[in-house]
DNA sequence: AGAGCGCGCCTTTTT
DNA sequence: GGCGCGCTCT
């Protein structure tokens, strides 16, 4: 790359992230605050480091979020072009399952283990309890799926939890004794099943690190730079891993970690400010550099003179001076309101007030909440203004009961020891297999130690139950025989039809029916398009259309990452304010401003808790360019009672002068409007009938070209120079083709894309040859 | 074995 | 105010 291109992005920096950039050797901390230019210094870093001439793959960037990855790699690549999708960058746990997929014979998993998320874990902990013939008033599985999480989160075996006299006393003082018996349980069950959870995804390649010498070697080779984005967020075991890949005998130490203490949200999850402190003493003898990042790009003096006066409540924290350059800016507007309906309906109403005065897209405002339960009534007002929302997170798509239902199949076509797939698809749709049967199941099972569907072929049953059993056992092994020839979606089609789950969900007509109808078929839909038109993202791993690759590739997506591709409407963003970090909006609004929910009731005992949520609220407003309003009711509802509410210290530690003093409440709705809004909750409150929201719609993008015109031509025919036509991306040239004769993969540019470059499987790919 | 009904829990935040 | 689970009746 020429010495021009290099000075043009080092020139767009100031002196400070400039050092941090071409600090390439050694360890670096780089303390950022909001808006200081963070995630260019990490990306121009990488650029830096690839140019300097080290290869994209030796470099392992971390995130929390697959959003800040995608981002990352996108940015990089405006750099140093395609190479760089050949950098490690991703979450902690996409990569290290990624890792554990190929080592996975060291560990005694199979490479095609299944990840169980939070549903899977929960009911699995049911069983265990139920077994052991434990009240489960008692033993919660939430409660017990936290403590064990927290547990490997501090490198804590049910050996050594066994051992912990001050764990034990814990659970002793709440009642539960026996959580060290459920958390051996667990693990046992767990690798039985040849499933791990989210917390597994770190704790056992933690141990396959600990314990093969030659495994760690391997990835110390492997991966000479090391950064880890959100490092305040990272927990013990995560900065454990961390450590073990760079902290050996003359190693380079390579390591770049950017974070802000102020910006710690995830305590709850174990992350721990601690690692910033430790990391200063870990490589302190190392000539670690540190780097603060203090000018804040994003937003107005007002905005972050009011988050340095928030955050200043906080005892602990690293020193540092926020500023900005950007002038004063809009005062601070406060809207209070009677209960949560006003809340709504005036919010709206300053959101339209806002489009017209400042001529901004929906695109440019997000509303900010501490509980996801909080989105309705802003659903419901924005509906009502005519104003296009999307809510992020609560229930991801693919959480949802009737795509869960189909994956629990797909999931034991690939791993039929996958216990929890198994309980959940034996009997629905429902064929007469109900607790009597499975108790005999789990019987055999644990007599002979095999596993559930093991137990299922031998179980003795009555005859009509015996026949069920076996359509059961059928549609799950015709799919099983077909797994290394057919594709994911091909087989999912074949399951589909064969479990009889597309005519359950076909025969119920009612509108909550129609939209599991509606879910199941987008689901299909997602897994065609992986198959048909997915571009080649992990270049490193053996990239297939295989139900297995697709299973794993959506065990770790969440709401935010699955619509990525079409998700460019002009909406006004809802979502929780821990879902916002690291994104920006010229208009915040952050709602819901009351004691017991922000700061939530659950922390507002301990100091820690409130210093939390206190960070949780100064990151909620230095997501604001030019515009912040604050909210809050006087009531709402919770659980359907009406409760009183105080408002939030937090508003008491905003600056007065910041704050719009006229205290100019936008007016009150108009009366036409009430009179069509209460008509309509009138009839909703008479039929019984909700309106619908929008989180339940399909996202999958409808094909830009014609399908019924569409001939797809032989892969053969798609050569350098030639035009072809793409049923998603439409028209484009290729570039390129590359890959072996079984597997080339062309590269094409599409110029009706926002990233016109697209690497295609052409094993896969259907394209038309054009010219 | 399944349908229907009532009770109780729920709401922190996420990979 | 809604959902899931378990109990009861068929």
């Amino acid at each position: 790359m020429s010495d021009q291109q290099t000075s043009s992005y080092l020139d767009s920096l100031n002196d400070v992230q400039r050092q941090a950039v071409t600090t390439t050797d050694g360890p670096v901390l780089v303390v950022a605050g909001p808006g200081s230019g963070k995630t260019r210094v990490l990306t121009f870093r990488i650029a830096y480091i690839i140019e300097q001439g080290t290869a994209p793959w030796k470099i392992l960037a971390l995130t929390f979020t697959n959003k800040a990855a995608r981002e990352m790699k996108e940015r990089i690549e405006k750099v140093v072009g395609k190479r760089a999708s050949y950098i490690w960058a991703g979450t902690f746990h996409s990569l290290f399952a990624r890792i554990l997929r190929v080592e996975a014979q060291h560990i005694g998993y199979p490479s095609n283990f299944t990840i169980y998320d939070t549903d899977d874990t929960k009911s699995l902990l049911g069983s265990i309890i139920r077994e052991m013939n434990l009240d489960k008033q008692v033993y919660q599985a939430n409660a017990i799926k936290n403590r064990i999480s927290s547990a490997k989160s501090s490198l804590i075996t049910p050996k050594l939890y066994e051992k912990n006299e001050e764990l034990l006393a814990q659970d002793k003082m709440a009642n539960m004794p026996l959580v060290h018996k459920i958390y051996a349980a667990y693990v046992a069950r767990c690798k039985q099943a040849g499933a791990m959870d989210f917390d597994d995804l770190l704790f056992r390649l933690y141990e396959l690190l600990q314990n093969h010498p030659e495994v760690v070697q391997k990835y110390r080779e492997k991966f000479k730079y090391v950064l880890v984005d959100e490092f305040q967020d990272t927990n013990t075991l995560q900065y454990a891993i961390i450590k073990r890949l760079v902290q050996y005998p003359n190693s380079p130490r390579n390591i770049c970690v950017v974070g802000d203490d102020a910006q710690s949200i995830y305590a709850f999850r174990g992350a721990t400010i601690q690692n910033i402190l430790d990391f200063e003493n870990d490589f302190g003898q190392h000539g670690i550099k540190t780097f603060k990042l203090e000018q804040n790009y994003r937003s107005t003096e007002n905005i972050v003179n009011t988050a340095n006066a928030v955050i200043s409540y906080n005892k602990r924290q690293i020193q540092k001076e926020i500023w900005s350059d950007k002038g004063v800016g809009d005062k601070i507007r406060v809207i209070k309101a009677v209960d949560d309906n006003e809340e709504g309906r005036r919010v709206a109403d300053t959101i339209l007030e806002q489009k017209n005065r400042y001529h901004l897209q929906n695109s440019d405002i997000a509303i900010l909440y501490r509980t996801n339960s909080q989105s309705r009534i802003f659903e419901e007002y924005l509906r009502r203004f005519n104003i296009a929302y999307r809510v992020y997170g609560g229930l991801s798509f693919y959480q949802r009961k009737e795509v869960k239902d189909l994956i629990s199949y797909l999931r034991m076509v690939v791993n039929p020891n996958d216990e929890e797939a198994f309980r959940r698809s034996i009997n629905h749709p429902k064929r007469g297999i109900g607790g009597t049967s499975l108790a005999k199941v789990t019987d055999l099972a644990r007599q002979q130690n095999i596993t559930l569907f093991e137990a299922l072929k031998h179980v003795a049953l009555p005859k009509r139950t015996r026949h069920a059993a076996d359509g059961y056992i059928h549609i799950i092994q015709e799919a099983q025989s077909k797994v290394d020839t057919a594709n994911a979606y091909e087989l999912a089609d074949l399951i589909a039809k064969g479990s009889g789950l597309t005519d359950l969900l076909r025969n119920d007509k009612s509108i909550e029916g129609m939209g599991r109808l509606e879910n199941h078929e987008a689901l299909l839909d997602g897994i065609k398009s992986f198959v048909e038109e997915d571009t080649v993202i992990d270049t490193d791993t053996l990239p297939d259309k295989s139900l297995a690759t697709y299973l794993q590739n959506i065990a770790l997506l969440t709401d935010f990452d699955s619509n990525e591709e079409n998700q460019n409407g002009d909406v006004v963003t809802l979502m929780s304010v821990h879902a916002a970090k690291g994104l920006e909006y010229k208009s915040i609004f952050v709602v819901g401003l009351e004691e017991k929910l922000f700061p939530s009731w659950m922390s507002m005992d301990s100091m820690e808790g409130l210093d939390e949520e206190r960070r949780l609220f100064y990151v909620a407003i230095t997501r604001a360019e030019l515009y912040l309003t604050l909210s809050y009711a006087n009531t709402r509802y919770r659980y359907g009672k009406m409760v009183m509410n105080e408002p939030s210290r937090f508003l008491a530690e905003v600056p007065a002068d910041a704050v719009e003093s006229t205290s100019t409440n936008p007016r009150s709705a108009d009366h036409e409007y009430d009179k069509v809004a209460r008509q309509r909750e009138h009839r909703a409150r008479v039929t019984g009938i909700a309106p619908r929201t929008r989180r339940g719609t399909a996202r999958f993008a409808a094909p830009k070209v014609d399908p019924a015109t569409f001939e797809p031509s032989p892969a053969s025919e798609v050569e350098t120079g030639r035009k072809v036509l793409h049923l998603k991306f439409g028209e484009g040239k290729v570039l390129n083709v590359d890959g072996g004769s079984d597997n080339r993969i062309a590269t094409i540019h599409f110029s009706d894309l926002p990233q016109p470059e697209k690497r295609i499987m052409l094993k896969f790919a259907k394209l038309q040859v054009l010219d």
